[in-house]
Formats: C-alpha cells, sequence, structure tokens
DNA sequence: GTAAACCTGGCA
DNA sequence: TGCCAGGTTTAC
C-alpha cells in the first residue's frame, strides 16, 4: 500500500505526537512479518528516547537518542497508528505494539504481513545500498538521469519507474499517474524517449508526488496517517483503477493492461 | 525477463 | 470459488 506520499504522511503526522517520548514497554505479539523481527528489537527499544523521524524511498525512519535507527517498511496493508492513551482490546492484527512515556501508544497493525521492521545500528546504510534517488531531489532525479539510465537497457517506462534502484519510493498508483501527466504510455521502452521526454517525465514525477503529499496521499482501500485519518489523493487520481472511465482531459475510455504483472492504466488518447 | 512466493480480506 | 490488491524477494 503505501508509496513515497503516504510514508511521508505518516512520518509528517506521527512527528509531533513522538518526538522526544521515552519508549517504556515494547510488546512484540508477533514476529513473523515480511522478515521475522530480530530477538532483541524489544531490548534495543526499550529506555530509548525518539529523536527525529525521517524518511527514505517507502521507509519511516524513527531515529533514537543511541544513534540507532528503527526502521519501518509497510508492505501492502501495513499502518503505525499512534493512540493517546491505553488502547483498547485490539486488533488481531495488532503486531508490534510501543508504549512512551506519555501514556500513548504506537501500534503497528498489518493484516497481510508483508511490512517489516528493524533496528539498525549507527551509520548502518546498508538497508539502502544500490536504492535510487528521491523523486523529489531534483538534482540527482532528473531528464538527464533518465535519459542516460534509457541507454543501458530496454526496461518499459512502468518496469523502470517501479525498480527503486532506479527511482526511490513510487509504486504502482503515482507511477501510472506521472505517465498520464507526461503523456507516455506504460509499455513505451524508456530508450525510445527523448532527451526532452525524459526532462518532461521527470518533472510529471515530481508534480505527481509532491500533489499526492499535499493531500496526504490515497486511500484506495484500506490507507491510513498515522493518526487514523484517510488520504485525499483518491479523488484526484487520473487514471489508476479508472478503467473504464472517461479521461478527464479528453473523455476517452480509460484502459487497463498489465505490464511486469501489475495492472496499469492509460489515456490512449493522451498518452503514446 | 517472467513467474511464483509471502499473507489476508474484499468483491464478483 | 476465484481473482484482485498500494510491495519486494527469490527462483526458473
Amino acid at each position: 500500500m503505501p508509496e513515497l506520499p503516504e510514508v511521508e504522511t505518516i512520518r509528517r503526522t506521527l512527528e509531533p505526537r513522538v518526538t522526544g517520548k521515552r519508549i517504556e514497554r515494547v510488546d512484540v505479539r508477533c514476529r513473523d512479518l515480511r522478515w521475522p523481527i530480530d530477538e532483541h528489537f524489544e531490548q534495543g527499544l526499550m529506555g530509548r528516547t525518539i529523536r527525529s523521524l525521517a524518511r527514505r524511498a517507502k521507509y519511516l525512519l524513527l531515529w533514537l537518542d543511541d544513534d540507532r535507527v528503527w526502521v519501518v517498511h509497510f508492505g501492502m496493508s501495513g499502518r503505525l497508528l499512534f493512540h493517546e492513551s491505553e488502547t483498547a482490546a485490539g486488533d488481531k492484527h495488532d503486531h508490534v505494539v510501543v508504549f512512551l512515556d506519555s501514556g500513548a501508544s504506537l501500534v503497528f497493525n498489518d493484516p497481510r504481513r508483508f511490512g517489516s521492521m528493524s533496528l539498525r545500528e549507527p551509520d548502518d546504510a546498508s538497508l539502502f545500498e544500490g536504492v535510487g534517488p528521491e523523486p523529489l531531489d531534483a538534482t540527482r532525479f532528473n531528464g538527464a538521469y533518465l535519459f542516460a539510465h534509457g541507454r543501458r537497457t530496454k526496461r518499459s517506462l512502468k518496469d523502470v519507474l517501479m525498480d527503486q534502484r532506479v527511482v526511490a519510493g513510487l509504486g504502482n498508483i503515482y507511477v501510472n499517474e506521472a505517465l498520464f501527466v507526461a503523456g507516455v504510455r506504460p509499455r513505451r521502452a524508456l530508450r525510445r524517449l527523448t532527451r526532452s521526454d525524459c526532462d518532461r517525465l521527470a518533472e510529471s514525477v515530481r508534480a505527481i508526488i509532491s500533489e499526492a503529499i499535499e493531500h496526504r496521499g490515497s486511500t484506495i482501500s484500506d490507507f491510513l496517517d498515522g493518526i487514523g485519518r484517510r488520504g485525499g489523493y483518491q479523488w484526484r487520481r487520473r487514471v489508476y483503477d479508472r478503467a473504464g472511465e472517461p479521461c478527464s482531459v479528453c473523455a476517452t475510455e480509460i484502459k487497463a493492461v498489465v505490464v511486469g504483472q501489475r495492472s496499469s492504466f492509460y489515456c490512449p488518447q493522451c498518452q503514446r
């Protein structure tokens, strides 16, 4: 579920609520996420104060006062919910509960268990080795970068933009949306784009990601931010999950195709 | 490259 | 009952 805008939205809602709070107790009810939670995880968090929250790609990073980092990935259905006071009964998919000294708690809930979390040692950057640039970093992610990448691959635009090694944080919703704004079809090969096409594509990615963050992410079915609110971008969707509906620009019927095992949506008139 | 794997829930 | 889902990894 959460792509970059959703994770950023979670970060922004949690930051003012958990920064400076001390972790008093950690209750891991299910260690069996995408990868098993390390046996020393609870001990490592206990007694630590949360210094700040950051995000890289689709990962939420909670920096602790001993310079270690609690890293959370949300997979398809993960949530991290802040509860002001002692939480009620608890959902059967509440896998990790972290109690703060303020009396509040953070609950990681994930029905599908594709999410993951770990405690990383100070300065351990291994998790992000090979992860591409942030799309909003125009100095590293831009038309020149995409064009250069196109010289050495035959892959489709959809495949390339979904690849976290090429650019970090994009997923199925926002790749589809960005391709619409750029006016190119998902199956087009990157190598067939001109340099100015690439400029336009990089700019479209940035525009869509910025707009999605502004609207606090997309709630197509599940997504909730750190305090249980739904996102707003789903109302602004151009093509994602809109097969059969009219294009907002030209009224042509939106088409669905499968590219790289994932559903893709585009307007046959606006995208070429 | 392509498919299958990991899991649960919702919908036709 | 079968298919689909915002993600990522691993195996042919």
